[in-house]
DNA sequence: CTGAAAGCGCTTACAG
DNA sequence: CTGAAAGCGCTTACAG
């Protein structure tokens, strides 16, 4: 398959090959019969410019890495869509990665998209084992937006969701359910906004007067499976909690799982609060109440910011972007009163 | 930010251009201390090669485009992480799209992705309406895979299910529980899959001596609202069907969250059959009875033998791709017995 | 073993 | 308006 070039157009054109540059790039001074006859030749060739060679010259490559925890699960690949779409209509492209949740992983993806020199970065989950490196790009006026996440690195651009206030919010709502053993599941705490959500937790529960109890509290690498046989042993206790706050709406689904396997009513016997609302959550048949983060405005907010910190970067030292959104409780079918005790 | 080149390397290690370039590609005859010169500068520097620059020299760019229909849909999303994660380990990057099973993205799609010099790509739900187009590229040598579906095309190579007998093996089992009315809600029937699956389906109810009733099948795009509002009539009708097949796990849930929103109860009063087993289908708590398309080997496969079509691109004619995988019904809580007529 | 040089397919200042 | 030429940052035959 021998590729064409713009030489090629050029020969047969009969102009040469910077003349079918310009075409290429609308250049406006050039004769409308030149420019009609290179735009036949390519029409009939079905030649397609090398947008490699371009970018080399102009040194951008209109391509942007996403860099996701794992996208099987729904808030990330409900993400994904809206920032791919956009970025389609922008004329970007996405390079994907994937880490699993794994550091080493992450390391790679930064260094791979580098090295495809990318224009920018939006980066999910990042764990504070990461800042020195992140930092070390954004110093180096790399456009890079930390999503669902922060760091403590001065200046840096994030979009994430008042962690702390939402499980406050999970914890009230539940507090006024009339539930007093409530658990918490929740992802490592290597990351900020894990770790927020479960101080977000104590405190609310030590606000209302009550202890914290270690044993209800979970914090384990999001893994469906772990999460799942924990809640199975954690429901099989005598003193079971009646209510958990899962970590997301995916690991709220691995409760209402192990629940269910046990023959749980939901939400008679248990109430379960996840954490995202992916769209699953709004259907009847699931009915998940849950912790909004507005992930269609976060996510499409995410793509656009970093559009234009990609394109402003030469211009006045552009104020960094830091954006915090408000939780919102979604009450469904998952929760309810507190089961009598007996 | 400016960007270091082998150039400023050679520079700093004292040794010429050439020469760092052979170390950065492991060329074997360079004495030990001029490599570790130079390996130290670049650690030192923080280099990191162009992979553009080098793509447009060795005429391959290690990236390789997956054009999916809807990446929110968990079918697409358990997909692209088998996909990503075993492309990273080839070393291979992966551009997604998502064309909203809109067929004028799909040719964007297409399009840019040649542009971008991508080395091969992953075709999901292709519709018939692009046969010319995928001919032309697969005849011109260009590696293109099938995924999820099929076109008339020589040799042309992909990886799909038996939909015909996936629909037919949905409908005994529906027929095994005393269903005889059995509706079907399908995709565009532009998608080859689709279409068998609707074949099938009639075929299966024929051979058993029933009538197609042309009202019990629903042929939409894939939109939840659409499929949701679409369901929700028709269960409200007198003479409703006992059991629906939907397209996929994700068309599913739709008719599942209409059936709830009637308070109707699964399985008492409705059965409900998916396609794929996304991995919530065997959830308990959702317990979805669906024909498996085993996603994570069509999805592995599909990625293997794209590298391996492309690896193999200059030798001997390649023999074409092509695999058909056998469904599998999974039995879960979402079917049973047929309600007794009144 | 190593350097100088050509070349990948474009863009764009420079000249006319 | 248009062409000839330099240059983007690499790889790799060619020479030594």
């Amino acid at each position: 398959m021998k590729r064409l070039t713009t030489e090629d157009v050029a020969r047969i054109a009969g102009v040469s090959q910077s003349t079918v540059s310009r075409v290429l790039n609308d250049y406006p001074y050039i004769k409308k019969h030149t420019r009609e006859k290179v735009l036949a030749v390519i029409e009939e060739l079905g030649f397609t410019r090398d947008e490699i060679a371009r970018s080399l010259v102009e040194k951008r490559t209109k391509s942007i890495g996403l860099i996701l925890g794992s996208i099987s699960n729904p808030f990330f690949a409900e993400t994904a869509e809206v920032i791919i779409e956009r970025a389609q209509q922008l004329k970007y492209d996405v390079i994907v990665y994937n880490t699993g949740h794994k550091d080493e992983n992450l390391e790679q993806a930064i260094n791979l998209l580098i090295g495809k020199r990318v224009d920018g970065i939006i980066l999910t989950s990042v764990s504070k084992n990461y800042t020195e490196k992140i930092k070390k790009l954004h110093d180096n006026g790399f456009p890079v937006l930390l999503y669902n996440s922060f760091l403590d690195i001065e200046d840096v651009n994030f979009i994430v969701m008042d962690n702390n206030k939402g499980a406050r919010v999970a914890v009230q709502h539940l507090l006024g359910l009339g539930h007093e053993k409530i658990a918490k599941i929740s992802g490592p705490s290597k990351y900020l906004a894990t770790y927020e959500r479960t101080m977000g937790y104590k405190q609310e529960l030590t606000d209302n007067g009550y202890a914290i109890d270690d044993d209800l509290i979970f914090s384990s690498e999001f893994s469906y499976d772990k999460i799942y046989s924990f809640t199975k042993k954690l429901l099989k206790k005598k003193d079971r909690p009646t209510a958990i706050i899962a970590a997301s709406d995916q690991m709220a689904l691995a409760v209402l799982g192990a629940a269910s396997s046990l023959d749980m009513k939901i939400p008679d016997d248990l109430s379960v609060v996840g954490f995202d609302n992916i769209r699953l959550a709004s259907n009847e048949f699931i009915g998940l109440t849950t912790i909004s983060q507005k992930m269609d405005e976060m996510s499409l907010t995410a793509l656009e910011k970093l559009i234009y910190l990609i394109e402003h970067k030469e211009e006045e030292a552009a104020a960094s972007i830091q954006i915090f959104l408000e939780p919102e409780l979604m009450i469904r079918r998952t929760t309810g009163p507190a089961p009598k005790q007996d």
